[in-house]
DNA sequence: GCCAACGTTGGC
DNA sequence: GCCAACGTTGGC
C-alpha cells in the first residue's frame, strides 16, 4: 500500500464536488513526473486531497479505484489518469503553513517540489498528518 | 496580481 | 543535445 497527495485548485475541482460525485477521474495532468506517480498507483492506495491556491490545505482522503489509463482530454494521447473515490473528510484541515512548520514534514515532496501536482507521501508522514487532522 | 521556480519547446 | 525563450504553477 502506498500513499500519495493530489493537488486540485478548488476553482476547477473541489473536495465538495468530489464528495458529491464520489468517484471521478483525475484528468488533466500534463506533467511527466506527476503522470509517472499516477502510473505507480494501485487500486486501494490512499491519497490526500489538497486544495492549492485557495485554501492551501489538505481537506480529505481519496482512494484509488481505477489504475492508470489514457486520459481522453489529452489530444496528444501522451498522458493518462486514475479514478479516485472520496473516502472521508478531515475533521480539521491541515494547512500548508502547519506542514511547513512541522520539522518531521519539512522534506515532503509537497514542500520541496511545490509545482508537482501528484506526489508521494511516506507512511510516517501519512500517519502524522492524519493525526494533525484529527483522524486516527 | 506578482514573481520565483521549474518544465517544455524549438532553433541551432 | 544544448540552451534561450517561453509558459505554467502555485505561494505570497
Amino acid at each position: 500500500m502506498n500513499y500519495w497527495l493530489m493537488k486540485s485548485e478548488p476553482d476547477v475541482w473541489s473536495w465538495d464536488q468530489q464528495v458529491k460525485k464520489s468517484v471521478e477521474s483525475w484528468n488533466g495532468v500534463r506533467n511527466y513526473q506527476a503522470a509517472a506517480n499516477m502510473k505507480a498507483m494501485k487500486n486501494g492506495d490512499l491519497a490526500f486531497f489538497y486544495h492549492s491556491n485557495i485554501g492551501k490545505e489538505i481537506v480529505g482522503i481519496v482512494e484509488i479505484v481505477k489504475e492508470y489509463y489514457p486520459d481522453p482530454t489529452d489530444e496528444a494521447g501522451k498522458f493518462g489518469m486514475v479514478d479516485v473515490k472520496a473516502v472521508k473528510p478531515f475533521p480539521t484541515f491541515v494547512t500548508l503553513a502547519q506542514i511547513k512548520s512541522t520539522a518531521a514534514l519539512a522534506d515532503m515532496a509537497l514542500i520541496k517540489q511545490s509545482r508537482l501536482s501528484v506526489c508521494p507521501v511516506t507512511e510516517k508522514q501519512w500517519a502524522l498528518i492524519c493525526k494533525m487532522g484529527g483522524l486516527k
